[in-house]
DNA sequence: TCCCAGGCGGTAG
DNA sequence: CTACCGCATGGG
């Protein structure tokens, strides 16, 4: 167990609120004012914002470098600014949605984690999901203590295995519980490896094996490329928000499918359309 | 009481 | 290929 504080000077491609509340994570909470809490693979962080400094504080359950595995968790070798500035040319209605989310970063998050996650996204709302992955990480997943409180990392396939569907029906699945029972068991048998997809090059043949797992449809698989380790900007999730905000700005129409929606997404936002979806989704939901 | 939520899987046409 | 339906649960 290694504590580890630093801190940096305020960059403006970084804001602390709309990185966490934009819906991408669902283990990141408010603890005060400017002030949050959380919990990634081994790791415990709170992290504060105040006018020019950001604060980071936490603890690597082995003795890694937190700051290095904050560097690659918070996508800071990528240069957002510039992103920004591309979208805007590419697309000038975009322009509130991204001053509104100023600051967003598309965060590297666990695979496993983000697969489970978004399987039980399905049909939920925002506070639900972060409810049942707090009871799932509370009693499937290992405790660690900080500062006088216990928290739980996020259950390894093996741990989530021990759980039945009725175990999960019980912690308030409801009927994700099947699904996520299933793609577990196909991690665990290495039906589908997540070690050789992590390695995978081809854009639609990731997809395609994360479309073979239960509870994956087309908006689940493109929230796990674009919130994951896989991290493809150009996986773009359409769920009712998205197809609202969509149809609002671009294309006014009574009934409009997905594939639309894709289409004239590739046309304005190009290969840069899931960071454009993080700025309109959240824009919409939240403005 | 009804509607909605970061949808998916199954079935029918 | 597209169109619809059932599915658990909690909040507004």
């Amino acid at each position: 167990m290694k504590e580890q504080k630093w801190e940096i000077t305020k960059i403006p491609t970084f804001d602390v609120k709309n990185i966490f509340e934009c819906g991408q994570c669902f283990r990141w909470n408010k603890e005060k004012e400017d002030s949050y809490i959380g919990v990634f693979g081994t790791n415990i962080l709170r992290i504060r914002q105040e006018e020019k400094k950001i604060y980071f504080e936490g603890v690597n359950q082995q003795d890694k470098d937190l700051k290095e595995i904050c560097r690659y968790y918070f996508d800071m070798e990528r240069d957002y600014e510039n992103l920004q500035k591309k979208l805007k040319k590419e697309d000038s209605i975009l322009e509130k949605s991204i001053q509104y989310g100023e600051g967003i970063r598309i965060l590297n998050q666990d695979l496993w984690e983000t697969i489970i996650s978004f399987i039980i996204s399905a049909n939920n709302n925002i506070p639900r999901i972060k409810g049942i992955i707090e009871r799932l990480s509370q009693n499937y997943g290992t405790p660690i203590r900080w500062k006088h409180t216990t928290y739980y990392t996020f259950p390894s396939p093996e741990e989530l295995a021990k759980a039945s569907i009725e175990d999960l029906r019980r912690l308030g699945l409801g009927f994700r519980d099947k699904r996520v029972y299933e793609t577990t068991k196909m991690i665990i048998e290495k039906q589908v490896d997540l070690q050789k997809l992590q390695e995978e090059k081809d854009f639609e043949k990731i997809r395609n094996i994360l479309l073979s797992l239960s509870g994956v449809g087309d908006k689940v698989a493109d929230c796990i490329l674009l919130f994951s380790t896989l991290k493809r900007l150009e996986a773009f999730p359409v769920d009712v928000w998205v197809k609202r905000v969509m149809n609002e700005l671009y294309i006014h129409k009574e009934n409009i499918t997905n594939k639309e929606i894709q289409e004239i997404a590739y046309q304005k936002f190009g290969e840069l359309r899931g960071l454009a979806q993080q700025y309109l989704f959240y824009w919409r939901r939240e403005a």
